[in-house]
RNA sequence: GCGCCCAUAGCUCAGUUGGAUAGAGCAUCUGACUACGAAUCAGAAGGUCGGGGGUUCGAAUCCCUCUGGGCGCGCCA
């Protein structure tokens, strides 16, 4: 809706231009603000500053030129050139309230834009092997990824989500071995671990429960295992509230020949050479700062080389965007893969990876250890069972991706507002009971739809409509930066705007028409609450 | 040694991609319920944006450098 504004903006520009008062060769993006101070209007834009230092004329007078050809009336109120040259808007209260009906009878579709055009997009997430449960790290890549993807489809795009199986390879031997050992382990017999095996607890109960498969051979132990495991995940992150499209087979790459299929297209295009006895992979081309193994000399494939055949086929399925979300650990993998994208004939940005930092988790204050060696390490299902998919998405997104985090058990279990997830879904489930009380109270209520919103007339009223209208701005903002945590600092901000409002203000009052506008008003917060807890894949109680 | 990320209030963190006088929450003090959910709110206090240079009308934001922390640097994944 503020594409009005900048149309506004537009057409004072052109006028101008018209007119010869301006010459402006190329008209710049016109980016508006929504300044933090009342004075500086209700949007501003620098955009008369970014001319002027192209045109050298001084940035005042471009502000001057273009703010006085900006028609003031029913939506501009008012136009002032301020400071070194910003031309700040300020609207009329029409204005505002035809953009808060546009945002309450939108509902459930307010915020959703199709800036994205139907453009496919492949996000994939979390690509854990499955050779354990899902730990604490893997949470959070499961939040950012599933997030983001219900933001990216809130602004138009087709989107897809991906988990890449890694069921081949060495670490699925290690596997199968540890559940060897530790059968020949329970039956007494003397047993060398090295640091390779896996030993966690869940090694013990897959180990219990090959008795009950047919056949003890390492294959048929190794599918029930995988098997077994998968289940664990797929339950992990179905009660974790995180969907996914598309289950992806590292195995499937070899079985169909893929891997091979590639290693040679590369090989044609002379990004192949051998080595010491291995094939590897000219990335150094492309930035990289070594060439990469993708044939050992025992004639296997590395993981990379599946990964070339894997990311091959996700163009070949017609995605031309691709998101990989890894563990910040995995880093070092990046230029290599960016080399692939390359190799392969696509544009550098057509994938863009984030790394989501690491997760440390405080109890009583204190961050607790986790020893890989041992096993043992958090999963996500013990913080999932103890603070429950709520708390835990929000507080992963209270953060950005590129910050390592802290996550404190006890606060996300408080029940209280210093928990920040309880706020938000607290303002919401205390204006679900407002609208409630309002409706039992008085029948005549039952149609707010028709209030006369003129009656609105504090401050605070005003603030909190803005604050409304910037929603899509900030889902545009998240989905183009793939910083889902702005939705979050959002609504928190939100929630605070009507707990102060409801603490100054009487809602439900003797003065039905003043009542309904009120009413209309709290209904619309808690449609971009509801909206955007939503996004972050987190319930909106209508009580608590 | 090389590379990536981080450093903002006592603590945990935002900061709209270079804008105007740097913001929240927690913790600490002081206040507010015989009316719509006090699971809330109001107020106070709290800063050399890690240090130092540079770029320009303008820097927490971009560049260089130093310091401190995390993570990588495999024919593992």
């Amino acid at each position: 809706m503020s594409l009005l504004v900048t149309d506004i903006l537009k057409g004072a520009l052109d006028n101008c231009r018209k007119k010869g008062l301006l010459e402006v060769k190329e008209i710049p993006p016109v980016l508006l603000e929504r300044p933090k101070k009342d004075e500086f209007g209700d949007y501003a834009t620098n955009f008369a500053m970014i001319i002027a230092s192209k045109e050298n004329i001084p940035p005042r007078r471009v502000a001057d030129i273009i703010a006085g050809a900006i028609e003031t009336g029913d939506i501009v109120r008012k136009v002032e050139v301020a400071g070194p040259g910003f031309i700040n808007l300020f609207m009329n209260k029409i204005y505002w309230i035809r953009m808060l009906r546009d945002a309450v009878s939108k509902g459930e579709m307010y915020g959703k834009t199709d800036t994205g055009k139907g453009k496919k997009v492949l996000i994939e997430f979390i690509s854990a092997n499955p050779t354990g449960p899902l730990h604490i790290g893997h949470a959070r890549g499961a939040v950012f990824g599933d997030t983001m993807a219900n933001i990216l489809e809130a602004v138009g795009f087709d989107v897809t989500r991906e988990f890449y199986i890694n069921d081949a390879g060495s670490q699925v031997k290690n596997l199968n071995e540890s559940i060897f050992l530790k059968r020949k382990e329970e039956r007494g017999e003397a047993v060398k671990w090295d640091e390779n095996h896996y030993r966690g607890e869940y090694i013990a109960r897959l180990a219990a429960g090959v008795d009950n498969i047919k056949g003890e051979g390492a294959e048929e132990i190794g599918e029930y295992a995988l098997g077994e495991i998968l289940n664990w995940i797929k339950r992990d992150l179905n009660d974790f509230n995180v969907r996914f499209d598309n289950w992806f087979s590292e195995r499937g790459l070899y079985k169909t020949g893929k891997v091979d299929k590639l290693l040679d297209e590369l090989r044609l295009k002379g990004f192949i050479e051998e080595r010491d006895g291995a094939v590897w992979f000219r990335s150094i081309e492309f930035g990289d700062d070594k060439n990469r193994v993708v044939k050992r000399e025992s004639g296997e494939p590395t993981y990379f080389a599946s990964d070339i055949a894997y990311h091959y086929d996700k163009y070949e399925r017609g995605f031309d965007s691709l998101i990989n979300i890894w563990g910040a650990d995995h880093h070092g993998y990046m230029p290599r893969i960016m080399a692939v994208v390359q190799a392969l004939g696509h544009d550098k940005d057509s994938l863009r990876v984030v790394l989501v930092q690491m997760v440390t988790i405080l109890r009583d204050g204190k961050p607790v250890t986790m020893s890989k060696r041992a096993g043992e390490y958090i999963t996500l299902r013990d913080v999932l069972d103890e603070v429950g998919s709520d708390a835990m998405r929000f507080f992963f997104m209270m953060r950005k991706s590129d910050a390592q985090m802290e996550f404190d058990l006890e606060l996300a279990k408080k029940q209280a507002p210093e928990n920040p997830a309880f706020y938000v879904q607290y303002a919401h489930a205390r204006i679900n009971s407002i609208i409630e009380y309002a409706e039992e109270k008085s029948l005549e209520l039952s149609g707010i739809r028709d209030a006369d919103l003129n009656r609105l007339e504090l401050k605070e009223e005003f603030d909190i409509i803005r604050f409304i209208t910037l929603f899509p701005e900030i889902i545009g903002d998240a989905a183009q930066s793939l910083d889902p945590h702005r939705i979050t600092f959002y609504l928190q901000e939100l929630a605070g705007l009507f707990h102060s409002y409801y603490n100054r203000n009487r809602i439900v009052s003797d003065d039905i028409q003043l009542t309904k506008a009120r009413l209309y008003l709290c209904s619309s917060i808690k449609v971009v609450l509801n909206n955007g807890l939503t996004l972050l894949g987190v319930s909106a109680p209508k009580k608590m």
